[in-house]
RNA sequence: GGGUGCUUAGCUCAGUUGGUAGAGCGUCGCCCUUACAAGGCGAAGGUCGCAGGUUCGAGACCUGCAGCACCCACCA
C-alpha cells in the first residue's frame, strides 16, 4: 500500500469494477429492501442537497445488501416539465429564437436532445459519488412505460370522477403563461399602497369610499360590499354605485366576510380577478368581467381608454384617472402578500380559465389514515402533524399545465365540444362510436410534473402491469427525502398509491434536513455559495471555481461580489478530498435538525479519518505479513478488550441506521477506529509483537486479533466509505480467511451474543488510567518523552499489584517507564509528582 | 391568524426511558517515538436562553417568558 491515501487514484477504478460485476442488482434470496430514488430533474447537475440524499439512500442500500437482503436501490430521473421547458427556453432566446418560432414538435424534439446530454450528467455524478443503484432498471418519466402509467391513471381517475374540467379562477402565471397549482405560488411580504377611493352613489345622493391595493381592477368591479351589521352603511345596501371610469351601474350587497375595521369598511367586488371576490360573486350571483389578457394586460372587456396597457401600466393610468376626477381620497403605505410564481418570480394573477382539476378528499382521506394508523411511519415523527395539518385542508388540485413539455392531456374534444377521455384517440372513437370522418382534436396542454411524479413508487415497477419487480419491491421499504417536497411529492404518492394500488408506496419516510452553507444561507446560484459535490470530490482550482460561480448569473453585477467572497473563502481553491470523505460527512452531518451546514473543514478532518484507516490498516497488513490462519493463538487482555469494543461499536453504528441516526452511527464508527483500535490497541499490540519473549500463541493471538478486528471495521464502514474499504479488504479480506471479490457481498457485522465481560473492562480501565496518570504528569513537567521514569506505588490494593504484574510491559511501553513497583511497608516516598488512581 | 422547530465549549452540533456535561473544527504547550505531521502526547474552555415547578436528583419532564428560524393561510 502507498505510504499517503490518494482516494483520485482508487476510486473510479473500484466503481468501474462494482459495476461491471454486476454488484448493484437485487441479489440473493432474503427479504425484499427497496428504495426508489427522488428523481433528479434531467435538466440540471446534481447539487450537494442529491449527493446528501444519495449518501444516505447508498449507506442504507449497501447496508441492507450486506445484511443479506434482496435490495433494490431504483434509480431513474424526472422530466420536470416547467423547470426543463424554460431552460431550453433560454438557450433558445440566447440564440435569438422563441419557442413559438420553433413550433411545438420542434421544440419537444430539442428538449429530448438536450435531456441525453444533461441527463448523462447526472449519471456520471452519481457514479462518482458511488451509488449503487441498478442502472439496469434506469427510469425517465417520459419513457414509453411510464408515460402510459401515467394516461391510465388519469384515465382512471376520470372514470371514478375524480379528475374533472372546470371553468374557475385558476393561479396564472402570466410570463410562463400556464396556470399553476397552489403549492406552486409563493407569497412573499412586500411593500405596497392601500388607495381609498370614492364610489359615487348612482342617484347623487352621496358617496361611499373603499379601500384596495389593485386599483386597475375595479375595471372588472361587479359590486361593492359592507358588512351586513355595520351601521354606518346599512342605508346604502341595495343602493347603486356608477363605477368610476366605466359608468357601469353596480350594487352595493351585504357580506359578512367584510371586516368593518379594516380599510374604509367598504370593499369592492372583483369577482373575476380574487379568489374572495369570487366566493362573494358566487354567493350573490353576480356577473364575472374578466379584465386581463393571458399576459395580464389589460383586455376588451374594460374601457377603450385601458386597453393593451400592462396592469402595472394600467393601475399607474387608472389612480392618475381617479386623481384627475378628485375621486382619490387617500394613499397610504401598506404591507401586503403577492403571490408569485415559484419558477417564473412573476406576480401570479387570478384568472379564469378552464383547467383540470383532481378532486383531491376523496384521495386524501385514506391517505390521512394510513398515516394515523402507521402503515406509514414519518422519521422523525413530528413530520406527521404537518402533513396531517395540509391533508385536512387540502384543496383540489389544479393538473393541467400550458406547456410543451410533459405527459400531453389524454382528452379529446369532439366538433360539438364535447370533452372525451380515454387511452387513445382509437379507444375513444370505438366506445363511443366516432365515425373516423368526425374530428376529434386532443387536448393541448400538458400534466403537472407532479402528476407523474406522484405513480414513480409504482410506475418504475411496471405498473398497471403486474410484473415481478411490482410484486417483490412494492410497497418501497423507504422513502429518503427533504420535508420541502412533503406536500409536492410525499403526500401525492401516498394518495395515488392508495388509489391505484391499494397498499401505501412505502413504510417509512426518513426526512432529512437541508444542506446549507457553512453561514447557513441556503445554496443558491444567486448567491453565489454553490459548491458542486464533485469539486469536493475532485478538486478545483480557485480560479475554476470563481469561474463557475460567476458564470451564467441571471444578474451579473453580482459577480465581483461573489468572485471576492469565494477569493476569500477558498484561497487555495479545493483539495481533492475524495468521495468516502464526502460522504462520512454528510452522513455525520445528518442529525435530525432541518438546516444541516456544510463545511469544509468537516470535510478535511474526515479526509484524514480516511487516511488514519489507510495508515492503520498498513500497519496491520506489515504486522500480519506472512502469518497463516491457524486458529486464534492466546489472546491478550487487549486483544479481548479490543474485540468487545467492537462489538459494542457494530452495536451502535446498527442501531445507528436502522433508527437513521446516520450521525451518530458515523460518530460511533469513527470514535473506535480512531479512539480505541489506532490510539489504543495498535500501541497495546506493539509490545507484544516487538517482544523476544511473546510465544507464538501469543504473537498469533495479537495477530489475529489486529486482522480480525480491522476487516470486521471496514465492513462496518463499507456503507459510509464504500471505496476505502473496498481498496483496503482486498487485501485484509483474504488474510481474515475471507472469499470472495468484493466487500459489497459480504455479510455486515453482527455483535457476538456474549455480555461484555466487566472485570476485563475494569482492568483495562485500570492500566489506561495508569498510562494517563504518568502521560500527564510528562505533559504538565514538559519531560521529554525519550527520558524513562520510575514509578512508585503508594497504598496499592492485592488487586493493583496483580494489574501491575499482569500488564507490566504494556504499561512500560505506553507510559515511556522504566520501572514501576510498590512502595514497600514503612518505607517513605521519595520527592516525586504524584498521579491518582 | 394557525402550525412546527430551535436556543448546550470561540464556531458547528450530539446528548434515545431524568443519575456527577461530549465530539469535530479552532486555541495553547511538548514531540518528526519506524502505521500515520492529513500525525502523537498533554492542556485550557460550558451557572446547558431566562424564571418558576415536579423530583433525593433536571441539559433532559411540566408551566410561563424572551429571542431566532421555517411552513401554511383569502383581510380588501
Amino acid at each position: 500500500m502507498d505510504k499517503t491515501y490518494s482516494p483520485t487514484d482508487i476510486e473510479e477504478r473500484i466503481y468501474r469494477h462494482w459495476e461491471q460485476a454486476g454488484l448493484f442488482a437485487p441479489n440473493g434470496a432474503g427479504p425484499c429492501f427497496c428504495i426508489v430514488i427522488p428523481p433528479p430533474n434531467v435538466t440540471g447537475t446534481l447539487h450537494m442537497g442529491h449527493a446528501f440524499q444519495d449518501t444516505i439512500m447508498d449507506a442504507l442500500t449497501r447496508f441492507h445488501r450486506m445484511a443479506g437482503d434482496r435490495t433494490l436501490w431504483q434509480p431513474g430521473m424526472d422530466h420536470a416539465g416547467i423547470a426543463t421547458q424554460m431552460v431550453v427556453e433560454r438557450q433558445l432566446n440566447a440564440e435569438g429564437q422563441s419557442r413559438h418560432e420553433l413550433g411545438r414538435d420542434r421544440f419537444v424534439e430539442r428538449v429530448w436532445h438536450w435531456k441525453e446530454q444533461s441527463g448523462g450528467t447526472i449519471a456520471r455524478q452519481m457514479r462518482r459519488l458511488g451509488a449503487s443503484v441498478d442502472w439496469s432498471r434506469d427510469r425517465f418519466t417520459m419513457d414509453p412505460g411510464m408515460s402510459s402509467a401515467v394516461q391510465e391513471a388519469f384515465v382512471r381517475l376520470h372514470e371514478d370522477g375524480l379528475v374533472y374540467r372546470g371553468k374557475r379562477l385558476v393561479n396564472w402565471d402570466p410570463v410562463l403563461k400556464t396556470a399553476l397549482s397552489d403549492l406552486e405560488v409563493l407569497s412573499v411580504e412586500e411593500d405596497g399602497h392601500l388607495w381609498h377611493i370614492n364610489y359615487p352613489l348612482a342617484d347623487g345622493s352621496g358617496q361611499l369610499t373603499v379601500a384596495t391595493t389593485r386599483p386597475e381592477t375595479m375595471l372588472g368591479d361587479t359590486a361593492v360590499a359592507v358588512h351586513p351589521e355595520d351601521e354606518r352603511f346599512r342605508q346604502l345596501i341595495g343602493r347603486r354605485i356608477s363605477l368610476p371610469l366605466s359608468g357601469r351601474e353596480i350594487p352595493v350587497i351585504a357580506d359578512a366576510y367584510v371586516d368593518p375595521a379594516f380599510g374604509s369598511g367598504c370593499v369592492k367586488i372583483t369577482p373575476a380577478h380574487d379568489f374572495n371576490d369570487y366566493e362573494i360573486g358566487q354567493r350573490h350571483g353576480l356577473p364575472l368581467i374578466n379584465i386581463l389578457t393571458a399576459d395580464a394586460a389589460i383586455g376588451d372587456a374594460a374601457p377603450e381608454r385601458y386597453r393593451g396597457l400592462d396592469r402595472f401600466e394600467a393601475r399607474k393610468r387608472v389612480v392618475a384617472d381617479l386623481e384627475a376626477a378628485g375621486l382619490l381620497a387617500q394613499i397610504e403605505a401598506h404591507r401586503l402578500m403577492i403571490p408569485r410564481g415559484d419558477r417564473s418570480g412573476a406576480v401570479v394573477e387570478p384568472w379564469l380559465t378552464d383547467q383540470w382539476y383532481v378532486r383531491i378528499e376523496p384521495l386524501a382521506i385514506p391517505a390521512v389514515r394510513a398515516v394515523e394508523e402507521g402503515r406509514i411511519r414519518f422519521v422523525p415523527g413530528n413530520w406527521d402533524r404537518t402533513y396531517f395539518e395540509w391533508m385536512r385542508n387540502i384543496k383540489d388540485w389544479c393538473i393541467s399545465r400550458q406547456l410543451w413539455w410533459g405527459h400531453r392531456i389524454p382528452a379529446w374534444y369532439g366538433p360539438d365540444g364535447a370533452v372525451y377521455v380515454g387511452r387513445s384517440e382509437d379507444e375513444i372513437r370505438a366506445r363511443h362510436g366516432i365515425a373516423p370522418g368526425v374530428a376529434l382534436i386532443q387536448d393541448e396542454d400538458e400534466l403537472d410534473t407532479w402528476f407523474s411524479s406522484a405513480l414513480w413508487p409504482f410506475s418504475t415497477m411496471g405498473w398497471p402491469e403486474d410484473t415481478r419487480e411490482f410484486r417483490s419491491f412494492y410497497p418501497t421499504s423507504v422513502l429518503v427525502t427533504g420535508f420541502d417536497i412533503i406536500f409536492f411529492w410525499v403526500a401525492r404518492m401516498i394518495m395515488m398509491g392508495l388509489k391505484f394500488t391499494g397498499d401505501v408506496p412505502f413504510r417509512e419516510v426518513y426526512v432529512h434536513g437541508l444542506i446549507r452553507d457553512n453561514e447557513g444561507q441556503k445554496m443558491s446560484k444567486s448567491k453565489g455559495n454553490v459548491l458542486d459535490p464533485l469539486d469536493v470530490v475532485d478538486g478545483i482550482t480557485l480560479d475554476a471555481l470563481v469561474a463557475k460561480r460567476t458564470s451564467g448569473l441571471m444578474q451579473p453585477k453580482l459577480a465581483p461580489a461573489i468572485a471576492k467572497a469565494t477569493r476569500k473563502q477558498y484561497p487555495q481553491g479545493i483539495a481533492a478530498y475524495g468521495t468516502d470523505a464526502l460522504r462520512f460527512t454528510f452522513a455525520a452531518l445528518a442529525t435530525q435538525s432541518r438546516d444541516l451546514r456544510f463545511d469544509l473543514g468537516r470535510v478535511e478532518g474526515y479526509r484524514n479519518f480516511c487516511n488514519k484507516l489507510w495508515n492503520a490498516s498498513r500497519y496491520v497488513l506489515l504486522a500480519t505479513d506472512g502469518d497463516a490462519d491457524q486458529g486464534s493463538g492466546t489472546l491478550s487482555l487487549a486483544d479481548r478488550w479490543i474485540r468487545s469494543r467492537l462489538d459494542a461499536a457494530i452495536l451502535a453504528v446498527r442501531d445507528g441506521f436502522s433508527q437513521y441516526r446516520f450521525d451518530l452511527a458515523a460518530q460511533a464508527v469513527y470514535e473506535f477506529t480512531w479512539y480505541e483500535f489506532c490510539d489504543w490497541y495498535l500501541e497495546f499490540s506493539k509490545p507484544v509483537l516487538q517482544s523476544a519473549d511473546s510465544t507464538a500463541d501469543e504473537l498469533r493471538g495479537t495477530r489475529r486479533t489486529l486482522i480480525v478486528v480491522l476487516e470486521a471495521l471496514l465492513r462496518l464502514l463499507h456503507p459510509l466509505m464504500p471505496f476505502i474499504t473496498e481498496e483496503i479488504w482486498l487485501r485484509v479480506g483474504p488474510r481474515a480467511g475471507s472469499t470472495g471479490d468484493s466487500i459489497m457481498r459480504q455479510p455486515y457485522p453482527a455483535a457476538e451474543p456474549g455480555a461484555a465481560d466487566p472485570r476485563l473492562a475494569a482492568e483495562m480501565r485500570w492500566v489506561m488510567d495508569f498510562i494517563l496518570g504518568i502521560r500527564r504528569i510528562r505533559g504538565e513537567l514538559d519531560i521529554a518523552p525519550s527520558l524513562r521514569l520510575s514509578v512508585l506505588l503508594q497504598n496499592a490494593s492485592d488487586e493493583d499489584l496483580a494489574h501491575l504484574a499482569r500488564n507490566a510491559a504494556s504499561i512500560r511501553r505506553l507510559a515511556g517507564i522504566a520501572e514501576a513497583r510498590a512502595l514497600a511497608a514503612g518505607e517513605t516516598a521519595p520527592q516525586a509528582a504524584a498521579a491518582l488512581l
